[in-house]
DNA sequence: ACAAAAGTGTTGAGAGTACACCCATGC
DNA sequence: GCATGGGTGTACTCTCAACACTTTTGT
């Protein structure tokens, strides 16, 4: 068994009929748009990046050593998402594909192109290429479970910086909502909420216009007492 | 690859190294608990059903011939739970679990008994014997992710037979939920949402004790749309 | 008539939603 | 001083939660 960085025609474990791959959805938001990173695959198409699991490899150890071997870049949020296998590869064989998303935080994202560079590459919903059949109902899945967790869990702030805006952090609702937020009510409800900590700082950009916002941390700690409330996040 | 009924030590698809296993959690309420269907294994221990799925097999026909080798019984709900396999299973090689859990009305129960008679049984979650370590946290995923349904999908009528009181209903509510709720607030939220029909008739029990009950219908049309909306069902 | 379960409304509190203007900074 | 984005408060509506008595039936 060998993995390879940058390994573009990954078919699973061999494993005498049924192949077992380990799919990965990095999802983050850059550019005002909420991105998914894909893989050039030999045949000059796009899929997402996969690999198979070890024999003794727990699946959560091998969605991390995946995406290590794609990218130099600690995903700090992974989960599993689902289990694709209704549907029959066409031809050579059969492939359960386990798949799990991670999120990204922008500062750590140049991280990615040092490995398998010019095969990687962030894709917005709208510009995604023609995947796999498998792989576009899975990017799919992925964005809803990302859209359905926000509402009642704090997995948003997975995709900020350490420190940031509540224009940035309503923003990264809204693009992953699709639709727009009331500036007051967002700001309230996350400030009520307390799970967020004001730094006292100001941001300071290259190119400032306009008012200078104030920088917030996450409160890691009351993270968990977010989760157990249902809905606590919804907008 | 052979499917007997009542199999009892499956050890999944042989696959070379990593075996695949559907594995099936069936839950109903009965005799005033949520009850899990288990299976009586060669140690005279107790497990989960399984299977291991077919070559050109999806995952999901799969998980509905597993249930039909265990028990002829029509499951009507039937969904991907969570895929098990970061607990390396220790000696005779690697098992990957595919969990699906189904509901069961408690009308279609009997049929259950008709195969693997004494190999089956229903246990409810105090009762339930030592299994298969990751067997139980397996149980534990399936009670919360119907707990979590609940709240905002229609998923409880799939336990209830067609015609069904609102006393009925209710408790099934509180068994899922551990909790009680107040009648005439459950009623009001119920009927308000249009998601139930009332029959006009009433139960005529054998010991009738008391005033009778009207008989409500769930309204499956209307389903789709309640799923749409976070939260409707949260009590 | 009594025991047993079914059925029925109102009130208060809190959360969600809609909405418009002033503030700090760079140029 | 003006353009740009940041920051703030109030009023209305609706949903949730708490709460107790009357009605219908069988015995």
């Amino acid at each position: 068994m060998t993995h390879q960085v940058g390994q573009l025609d990954y078919k699973g474990h061999d494993t005498g009929g049924i192949g077992i791959s380990v799919v990965i959805i990095l999802l983050t938001i850059r550019d005002d748009a909420l991105k998914t990173l894909l893989v050039r695959s030999s045949g000059g198409g796009w899929s997402l990046p996969a690999g198979s699991p070890g024999v003794s490899e727990p699946l959560r150890k091998a969605a991390e050593r995946v995406i290590r071997e794609f990218a130099t870049i600690s995903v700090d949020y992974l989960e599993q998402l689902y289990t694709f296998g209704n549907r029959i590869a066409s031809g050579s064989g059969r492939i359960i594909e386990i798949a799990y998303y991670g999120l990204v935080p922008p500062d750590l994202i140049p991280g990615v192109e040092q490995h398998a560079a010019g095969n990687l590459a962030w894709f917005p919903e709208e510009e995604q290429p023609q995947l796999d059949g498998e792989h576009e109902l899975i990017v799919r899945v992925a964005h809803n479970r990302l859209q359905g967790k926000l509402a009642y869990t704090a997995v948003g702030f997975e995709l900020l910086p350490e420190l940031f805006t509540m224009a940035e952090l309503q923003r990264l609702y809204e693009i992953i909502l699709g639709r727009e937020l009331d500036k007051r009510n967002f700001r309230k409800k996350i400030l009520d909420l307390g799970i967020v900590e004001d730094t006292g700082e100001s941001r300071v950009a290259d190119h400032q216009r306009g008012r200078p916002a104030g920088l917030y941390r996450f409160k890691s700690q009351v993270f968990r007492n977010i989760e157990a409330k249902r809905d606590i996040l919804a907008f």
